[in-house]
RNA sequence: GCGCCGGUAGCUCAGCUGGUUAGAGCACACGCCUGAUAAGCGUGAGGUCGGCGGUUCGAGUCCGCCCCGGCGCACCA
């Protein structure tokens, strides 16, 4: 018997294949880059498509500091997935990624490793030479990182936000922007980190929780004017001297501080106000406040024998006047819709120079802006302070309370005033709250509002060019058309950057550091008059281009005359003009991609705008939004077609990677450790929508999938060893119906994976595969075609045609998975045959599409196999039953009966009753009648199928020792007597 | 405080416009095979579909309220 076996065992046909089980992705997708590298894979693909098709994914820079972790991966490596797809669907897709060079993080980095500060001696342009120097060096980290992800893209020629040509593209943009009136400098308040030395937009604040002093204070009335209500209620009254002697306006805030800068109390015109006696210490005070919040501040105060003398209607105050507790300046009560009922007193503290909507109250009220604090957030100094509180030169700081303040920072500050308001009497209460409020995002530190001279952009503008905004649009509500017309994945985001874009405000663009790019204005020294024009503008943008934007910084090779165009000199003959020392919003360089690179980059230029921005969600914040802004003004359209988010990265507790907390790994280390295609299968398997949970643990996980789908593979390509489609491919009217069958479920496949890819959902299309290899391949198809394919003789037509499907099946799954598994799809593609014309990378490959050569969808013949297959389990139950009782092995031991209604047996007979032991795996099906066989011995109910029942018994034959089927023809044969008769025939003479 | 998203088997998630016993993969248990073999196949157990109430002949699926988690906006004086 043994002999008979090892006799019949080598004319089997077994799989083979060198496409080895085991990835080990650690050491060959190291060697696959390489050899991309060394057929400049890239540029083969770009030869392909040229001409085609564009379809351009524009890359958002990330910032050239630091490793490029997790999240940066995730996002590069989710680019990378769309640009190989559509680039696969025929596109010409270039990928030319780019980083983000200047900013603070840099300019920070740089001053702490000189100490803190820079240097005296230390030039400028020296400082930003050692800034250029670090962007350079992580430049080339992280971009050796990034590759390592197996990302293909234009990675020797990325862009730079430091080259000359982008700076004089940010210039130019800047230019237009003025050339069409947005621009504005202005005196404004602004988010102003102190820790940073500079002005902040509001993508750069991050909001944390903080605790600060919360303070009642009593604002001593003075004098009333003549038409005042409030002063007729007082003054009717028996008891007025002594109410008018401790009269105070209560008000509260949480940021003591602000209060040397006080110029008003605002009240709420409708709101009703309390006039109030009580008692504290033993000292009966007079007070006003709202009415709603006295009962909540009495208590908190402790106030004794309280009692409401009067209430009135907050528009009664108008006129009353008070003097500024330690200043002893005269202020006014004036009204504002912001006062609400809700925190405080209804009586607002208002300081112009320290808050948006003081601000604007204090413009309405022709109030003046008090702002005494310098720029490193501390009190100014001397007479600079006396100046800057706008208080007469006359004043003596009798009581010390200038004495105190200057120099210090404000945040040292708070607990000083608050003291000294307590000493002298005029702190009602005070206590500790917690609250969030802005902070700086790089420095951390609690920003404070300030006003400054700043340049904006002025969000409100009506752009005059009629050609460009024929309806005379703002630019907020250009910008909101502009959203509409954009498809945002997921479709949230729409309403996100909508709600932004409807609330901002205009958007200060300014910065008072040295790394970055320039805003090319000139000052006359002697008159302050701000020089920018078209013309001043032009130079600078040329000059830069050439010479890049140390221009501006260097005073000794181009001082500002040199940097003046002729004409413009002239004009200030006599005068000194200097150039003025703000740079750019970093955002501002980045929002100017669109110009400087999909409408300036030789390669890109005809293909704005771009198809997709792909970024993090927090960059509707900032660069989709900053983007927008600057393209929308300039260009008069949206810089992007699609815009697709993805979440952040966090750990296994849901919280966001941090170096701090250790739960953030260089991405190139974990390609080393895991493989770059096992993380992008991961990345790829989950909805990135949602955080995206990123640890080892995690990953390794999905590489059961993984497995699974490179072992179905393999099977597939391991019975393709002696087929060459060009000779043995079955023309589809030849096909085996089984054959048909996968392949009408292959097609559906494609449909499903492309329509999910085309929604950028790559966990559906990931989700479709996996489970087309685990059950239809795995499971049904290769576990049933094994017979055809080991034991028919090699070249009949039955075997041709599973070949057939095979290979097609095998092809369209490594098309599919090439977005994804990058390196593993196209090792796969070097053990596929080829046909005629095949490319030799995947990555050079089209991405199959339904209805392609032997492929069509049958759903008559889908129905019957469902059906066929779902009766099988039933068999399959029962002979699991019967295993485990020990009554029977493996399924070709055994005969199937089935018993049902007529037209249930008809429709699995309908596939051909000879076929079903095939389907079944095993060595007979017989179809019985439902009516006869219910209640017959040996049969069972189906559990799943209604009107079935099932009858599973060993057969009596005796089993062929080449195929291992009990068919009854054991033996018909002379020449081979241990054999059926289909094995005979397929061994014929040969052994 | 306002808004958005999510809460379905131990884990990761599917469940479209409401319709028969709620699915898949992994993990687990038990078997088979040893001709995909550091593979393959089969069977099984496991879920009050976050909670409560409502609409409906019928709700995981629609509505309301609540709880939990994540995020965004406003955070004000």
């Amino acid at each position: 018997m043994t002999d008979e076996k090892n006799r019949y065992k080598q004319t089997v046909l077994l799989p083979r294949t060198d496409f080895p089980m085991k990835a080990d992705l650690a050491t060959r997708e190291p060697a696959r880059r390489k050899k991309w590298e060394e057929m400049k894979l890239y540029d083969l693909i770009r030869a392909a498509r040229k001409g085609a098709k564009p379809w351009v994914l524009h890359d958002g820079p990330p910032y050239a500091n630091g490793d490029a972790h997790t999240g940066t991966g995730m996002n590069k490596i989710l680019k990378d997935i769309v640009v190989k797809f559509r680039t696969m669907q025929g596109f010409d897709s270039p990928y030319v990624p780019g980083w983000d060079c200047h900013g603070l993080p840099i300019e920070h980095k740089v001053l702490a490793d000189l100490g803190g500060v820079k240097p005296p001696n230390m030039t400028v342009l020296e400082l930003r030479q050692r800034c250029l120097d670090y962007a350079h060096g992580f430049i080339d980290k992280q971009r050796n990182q990034f590759k390592s992800t197996g990302t293909l893209g234009r990675w020797e020629r990325p862009y730079l936000t430091i080259d000359p040509a982008y700076e004089a593209n940010v210039l130019q943009v800047f230019a237009s922007l003025h050339e069409r009136g947005y621009i504005t400098r202005a005196k404004r308040p602004v988010h102003w980190s102190w820790a940073a030395q500079s002005a902040l937009a509001e993508a750069e604040l991050e909001y944390e929780d903080r605790q600060d002093p919360s303070v009642y204070v009593r604002f001593p009335v003075s004098t009333c004017g003549k038409e005042c209500k409030f002063r007729e209620i007082v003054e009717a009254r028996p008891d007025r001297e002594e109410i008018w002697g401790t009269l105070a306006l209560l008000i509260w805030t949480t940021t003591p501080w602000t209060l040397p800068a006080n110029v008003a109390v605002a009240a709420s015109q409708g709101a009703e106000y309390v006039l109030v006696r009580y008692e504290r210490d033993g000292k009966r005070e007079h007070m006003v406040l709202a009415q709603a919040l006295l009962s909540r501040v009495a208590e908190k105060a402790k106030l004794q024998n309280v009692n409401v003398l009067e209430v009135f209607s907050g528009a009664d105050l108008k006129g009353v006047g008070y003097s500024h507790p330690f200043l002893e300046t005269a202020c006014p009560v004036v009204f504002a819709d912001y006062v609400t009922l809700e925190d405080g007193t209804g009586l607002v503290h208002t300081a112009p120079g320290h808050g948006k909507e003081d601000f604007e109250t204090g413009k309405r009220e022709k109030l003046p802006v008090v702002c005494p604090i310098d720029e490193a957030g501390k009190f100014f100094t001397g007479d600079r302070l006396k100046k800057e509180l706008q208080l007469s030169p006359a004043f003596e700081d009798t009581r010390g309370w200038l004495k105190m303040l200057e120099g210090q920072n404000v945040l040292k500050a708070n607990p000083l005033i608050v003291n000294k308001l307590r000493e002298e009497g005029w702190l009602l209460h005070t206590e500790n709250i917690q609250h969030s409020y802005p902070h700086c995002w790089r420095t951390h530190a609690p920003v404070i509002f300030r006003v400054t001279e700043q340049w904006f952009v002025q969000i409100d503008h009506v752009d005059p060019d009629k050609a460009m905004n024929p309806q005379g649009k703002t630019l907020r509500a250009r910008l909101l058309d502009a959203i509409h017309a954009t498809k945002w994945f997921p479709a949230w985001g729409e309403n996100r950057i909508s709600a932004m874009i409807e609330n901002r405000p205009d958007w200060c663009v300014s910065r008072q550091r040295y790394w970055g790019i320039p805003i090319p204005a000139f000052r006359v020294k002697e008159t302050g008059e701000v020089v920018l024009t078209r013309e001043t503008n032009k130079r600078v943008v040329e000059l830069v281009r050439q010479h890049g934007s140390n221009v501006w910084f260097d005073d000794v090779n181009w001082p500002a005359e040199k940097l003046l165009p002729p004409e413009v000199a002239a004009k200030y003959k006599g005068k000194t003009l200097e150039k003025m020392g703000d740079i750019f919003d970093v955002w501002f360089e980045a929002g100017s991609s669109f110009q400087a690179v999909m409408r300036e980059d030789a390669e890109l230029k005809d293909k704005f705008p771009a198809n997709m921005y792909l970024e993090g969600d927090d960059q509707h914040r900032g660069w989709f939004q900053v983007s927008l802004i600057l393209s929308v003004a300039t260009t008069g359209v949206s810089p992007f077609k699609h815009c697709l988010t993805c979440a952040f990265v966090v750990d296994e507790k849901g919280e966001k990677g941090s170096k701090s907390k250790g739960n953030m790994w260089p991405i190139d280390q974990g390609c080393k450790d895991l493989g770059a295609d096992l993380i992008r299968y991961y990345f790829a398997s989950l909805d990135t929508s949602s955080p995206v949970p990123v640890t080892y643990k995690l990953i390794q996980a999905a590489g059961d999938g993984y497995r699974k789908v490179r072992n179905t593979f393999r099977a597939l390509a391991g019975n393709l060893f002696d087929f060459d489609p060009a000779r043995h491919a079955v023309t589809p009217d030849k096909l085996q119906q089984l054959d048909r069958w996968v392949l009408s479920r292959a097609d559906a496949l494609i449909a499903a994976v492309t329509a999910a890819v085309d929604r950028y959902e790559f966990h559906v299309a990931l989700r479709e595969i996996t489970q087309f290899c685990n059950v239809t391949l795995s499971a049904q198809y290769i576990d049933v075609c094994k017979d055809v394919l080991y034991c028919e003789a090699a070249d009949s037509p039955k075997r041709r045609s599973a070949q057939t499907a095979c290979w097609a099946v095998a092809g369209l799954l490594v098309r599919m998975l090439a977005p994804v598994l990058v390196h593993t799809s196209d090792e796969m593609w070097e053990f596929l045959p080829k046909a005629p014309g095949d490319p030799q990378s995947v990555h050079l490959a089209s991405w199959p599409s339904s209805g392609d050569g032997q492929r069509h969808i049958d759903l008559d013949l889908e129905r019957r196999f469902d059906l066929t297959f779902k009766v099988k389990a039933e068999a399959d139950r029962v002979l699991d039953r019967m295993r485990k009782e020990g009554k029977v092995g493996k399924g070709y031991d055994t005969i199937v009966t089935l018993g049902a209604k007529p037209d249930l047996l008809a429709e699995l007979a309908s596939l051909g009753v000879e076929r079903l032991a095939e389907y079944f795996n095993v060595s007979g099906v017989i179809l019985g009648d439902a009516m006869h066989h219910a209640a017959a011995e040996g049969y069972e109910p189906a559990v799943d199928v209604q009107g079935l029942f099932v009858k599973v018994v060993p057969s009596a034959d005796r089993a062929c020792v080449r195929c291992y089927r009990r068919t009854g023809d054991v033996g018909n044969s002379a020449s081979h007597p241990e054999l059926c008769g289909r094995c005979a025939a397929a061994v014929g003479d040969s052994v």
